[in-house]
DNA sequence: TCTGGGGTCCTAGGACCC
DNA sequence: TCTGGGGTCCTAGGACCC
């Protein structure tokens, strides 16, 4: 019967976004794989390897969180808020700690995924671990009759079970009309979670929360706001428009819809990558350029085979080097078109580097942007890519990059979105 | 304990063109 | 001789997210 209850039952036809985030995902998925760790504190850290205490904290089980452990937060430090277990038979105050295991944790998320786009015709994966869904063909807002329930509610649980029974981890879920309010919606009872937001309830629901709650604001935008005496999603929704926009520009103004609940963007699934990049921290800062210029030709090569397996050319190549205390320096050179070339790479970065010689370095990184990908097979690029051979001085001109590149690209851009 | 690695989007200034 | 206004592209930096 319920199927059967018109959708205009309450307002003019709102959306029903729903949105999915996997509780701590790495960690669940290490229980998953050995139930012994389950009401264990378990810690997943990258840049992380057995026994060390370098690293970060990739994922904090909620049991780990209770000692303090966060994400992004040092091995080493969570190392003294949590011991590491030495063995079995002493499990107090201790904690498991695993490094990553990404192909792992990306086979589990694909079987989340699959789940998702059987339930909802339009899906869109933010992460390894989140997605929106629109679920408007598939549930509605409607009452379900003598309760004080909505449809968009029994849909909602409906896509946590069938994740638990297909991929065994369990996800929070917010429902609301709108991607920001249902975002929020998930985050708002985690974990194992289901929020729903229904159409006229946006700004109650929104009004007393943090600004940090809003999407886009983080610890910079949450203390200017403070400084305006702005701290909470009601405080941004009934400030003055014109001095959001004054302070934030465009920002300002999203900041604004949002904190009201108005979110206009439609969900759709995600477009191509707009850029590739790989970057590597020093055990300790050097001023060795030599070895900044190892590891960068390492990570020039490491990111322009990615490239090259994503069927991706690029048209601008850049680096990045981190100075201590911890300051972010960028350059980028933009070619004259796209292309597919490892030793390009290589070349520029260590070029765009030299001018970083005398650097106290911590961290280096290798990106490449100004994506355009091939619709189909990868033969028809390496003609034209890779026709000379190149591994000469700077063949970079625009007479290396003929009319056929061009049209190649051109053609090539329809695909881009 | 000074922060791992992968991304996105926005802004601002300069070059260049019409 | 000094002057508009609009547009695009490029680089660099910053904030934010997972």
């Amino acid at each position: 019967m319920s199927g059967r209850l018109p959708v205009a039952d309450d307002s003019d036809d709102p959306r029903v976004v729903v949105h999915v985030d996997m509780d701590c995902f790495y960690a669940s998925c290490e229980r998953r794989r050995d139930p012994a760790l389950v009401g264990d504190p378990v810690v997943i850290g990258m840049g992380y390897e057995a026994g060390d205490t370098i690293g970060a904290v990739a994922t904090a089980s909620y049991e780990a969180r209770a000692y303090g452990v966060e994400s992004a937060m040092p091995i080493s430090q969570a190392l003294d808020l949590l011991p590491r277990r030495a063995t079995a038979d002493d499990p107090t105050d201790t904690g498991v700690y695993l490094p990553v295991d990404m192909e792992f944790y990306q086979s589990v998320a694909t079987e989340v995924k699959s789940v998702l786009h059987d339930l909802a015709e339009t899906v869109r994966e933010v992460s390894i671990d989140e997605a929106y869904l629109d679920a408007s063909d598939c549930t509605s807002w409607a009452r379900v009759e003598g309760e004080d329930r909505r449809l968009a509610e029994g849909f909602a649980r409906h896509v946590k079970t069938r994740i638990a029974r297909k991929a065994g981890v369990r996800a929070s879920v917010g429902v609301a009309p709108n991607m920001s309010a249902a975002k929020i919606a998930s985050d708002y009872d985690k974990p194992d979670g289901i929020v729903v937001v229904p159409p006229g309830e946006i700004s109650d629901f929104l009004a007393p929360l943090p600004v940090e709650a809003v999407h886009g604001v983080g610890p910079v935008t949450a203390s200017t706001l403070s400084e305006m005496g702005i701290e909470t999603a009601g405080d941004v929704a009934t400030a003055d428009p014109s001095t959001l926009r004054e302070r934030f520009g465009e920002r300002g103004r999203e900041l604004y819809d949002r904190a009201q609940g108005v979110d206009d963007r439609e969900v759709t699934p995600r477009g191509r990558p707009k850029s590739f990049s790989r970057e590597s921290a020093f055990a300790e800062t050097t001023d060795d350029h030599d070895r900044v210029q190892e590891r960068a030709s390492r990570l020039a090569a490491d990111v322009a085979k990615r490239a090259r397996s994503k069927g991706a050319l690029y048209r601008t190549i850049g680096v990045k080097i981190v100075e201590p205390p911890f300051e972010v320096s960028t350059r980028a050179r933009s070619l004259p078109g796209p292309v597919d070339d490892l030793d390009l790479v290589r070349e520029t970065a260590l070029d765009l580097l030299s001018e970083f010689v005398d650097a106290r370095v911590r961290k280096v990184g290798v990106r490449l942007s100004k994506l355009s990908f091939a619709a189909g097979e990868q033969a028809s690029l390496d003609g034209w890519d890779n026709r000379d051979g190149r591994g000469g001085e700077r063949p970079n001109t625009s007479e290396d990059r003929p009319s056929r590149t061009r049209r190649g690209q051109a053609s090539l851009e329809e695909f881009d979105g």
